[in-house]
DNA sequence: TGCGCGTTTGG
DNA sequence: CAAACGCGC
């Protein structure tokens, strides 16, 4: 009689490498079924990241398959799936990695229970970030509030060491019983036309660990002064990969410590910004009200503005303001957005339309495929000057200097906007594939007028800000 | 990762 | 006297 099976629930993990619950689970020697549950949890996130999912389990469950392995896939709540898998294959119990966020902690502390009063293995592995956010403290003991302080303690921490990837995985025998990935319809709520967004995604483990060798050899070394120019390919983009757990930041880390050791200039500066993505989960998780509430209660009585339709037009990419437009509308045609223009079309927003930051959140969490919650959460109260560590209020990008300083020629803004052209570039005009056709939007129609002088703008909000009720 | 103002600097 | 610098909101 063999050994009793493990499921391995996968989640925000989708590869094999560098991978510290596959490796414990390995190590037990049981047979491994892989699953992937389409739960309430995961039903609820944007439709550009559900679509971007979609593709990554897609991608995960061919590789498993390559192994002789599978990726068993069930709809429904987490409890409920598991402990019917439980049943069918007779397992001992379940193994993940974890998730920091308060809908996933609430969900996955309920299964850990449940599998434990059963008398079930039910084993949680780190693996999504560089420290778990209850290992970083400051001297007093508590959890970090300002960017600095926190990178000088995570750069002082033991990195996990890389784990290699299993050939094979122990086989059950038999297998339960899996959803088809189609009948989900994980790209169902796209109100855009995904074929134009798909050319830039760079979808699992090996197109990951593809873009991070392409990266190191190509851009780190001019990162630092390369990665605020929207028009040039500085950055590595590999947040989309690190959303789905497709590359292990373990992995970028070592690599990126290695060119440093090496003295490429521009890993310092790198390995920084991958720590920011660290210091989000750090904040979110020590500080769940960072995605919902103002982290400085000073902007409480800010007569924000709520939905609108001025921002409405910021939606579509409409404001007449040509820096922002551009950003709107990479977004809607790439799934992504340049880190620069992601500061300017917040800032824009939140400042010169007054508009609650929350209302731009939900925005960027329906069109990103490399959402986020924690860097947006944090990234958005930044800009809009309510956050942690956070620009003070008077701090208010101008788009028209940013785009002067950032995108000199024009490039980036013509890239993303047909009006601005007599023979506009293919993103450009995809853009007009890519909305909706509710939206009635044509390449051959003017560009708009601003939608407010930028000089009147930042004064209105420098006003509501000192008028604002204590 | 603002902006406007006054001061300093270097030709 | 233009451009760089420093300061406070």
């Amino acid at each position: 009689m063999t050994d009793a099976p493990l499921i391995l629930w996968f989640r925000r993990d989708l590869r094999l490498a560098d991978h510290p619950m596959l490796t414990a689970a390995l190590a037990t020697g049981r047979p491994l079924i892989p699953v992937f549950l389409l739960d309430p949890e995961t039903e609820a996130i944007g439709a550009a990241a559900k679509w971007r999912l979609g593709l990554s389990v897609a991608d995960f469950a061919a590789r498993l398959e390559g192994m002789g392995s599978r990726l068993i896939l069930r709809r429904g709540a987490a409890p409920e799936s598991l402990a019917r898998l439980i049943a069918e294959t007779g397992a001992a119990g379940v193994m993940w990695s974890r998730a920091y966020d308060p809908a996933s902690i609430a969900r996955d502390t309920a299964v850990k229970a449940m599998l434990k009063t059963a008398g079930q293995v039910a084993e949680s592995h780190p693996g999504f970030l560089l420290a778990e956010p209850w290992q970083v403290e400051t001297g007093q003991g508590g959890p970090y509030r300002v960017y600095t302080p926190f990178w000088k303690a995570l750069r002082q921490r033991d990195i996990a060491p890389l784990l290699p990837a299993p050939k094979q995985l122990p086989l059950p025998e038999s297998w339960p019983v899996s959803d088809r990935l189609e009948d989900w319809q994980m790209g169902a709520a796209m109100r855009r036309g995904a074929a134009v967004c798909l050319p830039h995604q760079a979808v699992g483990e090996a197109a990951a660990l593809t873009r991070l060798d392409a990266f190191l050899d190509q851009r780190l070394a001019r990162y630092a002064e390369a990665r605020d120019f929207p028009a040039t390919p500085a950055t590595s983009r590999l947040s989309e990969n690190l959303t789905y757990g497709e590359i292990a930041p373990a992995r970028i880390w070592h690599a990126a410590m290695h060119r440093q050791d090496a003295g490429d200039s521009g890993a310092g500066k790198f390995l920084s910004e991958l720590g920011w993505r660290d210091f989000a989960w750090h904040l979110i998780y020590h500080f769940p009200a960072l995605a919902t509430e103002n982290w400085r209660e000073d902007w409480d009585g800010f007569p924000w503005r709520g939905d609108s339709a001025d921002a409405e037009r910021w939606r579509r990419g409409l404001t007449g303001e040509p820096f922002v437009d551009a950003a709107m509308r990479e977004m809607y045609v790439t799934g992504t957005m340049h880190n620069r223009a992601r500061m300017i079309a917040a800032s824009y927003l939140t400042k010169h339309l007054m508009t609650d930051w929350r209302v731009g959140l939900a925005w960027f969490a329906d069109c990103l495929t490399d959402w986020d919650p924690a860097s947006n959460a944090m990234g958005w109260q930044w800009v809009a000057g309510s956050g942690p560590d956070a620009a003070p209020y008077f701090r208010i990008f101008n788009p028209a200097t940013q785009a002067e300083k950032f995108d000199p020629n024009a490039v980036y803004r013509r890239r993303f906007i047909a009006e601005l052209s007599r023979t506009p570039p293919a993103e450009a005009l995809s853009y007009f594939d890519a909305v909706p056709r509710a939206w009635a939007i044509l390449p051959d129609a003017a560009y708009p007028k601003p939608l407010i002088a930028l000089d009147k703008g930042r004064q209105r909000a420098l006003d509501a800000y000192a008028a604002r009720k204590a």
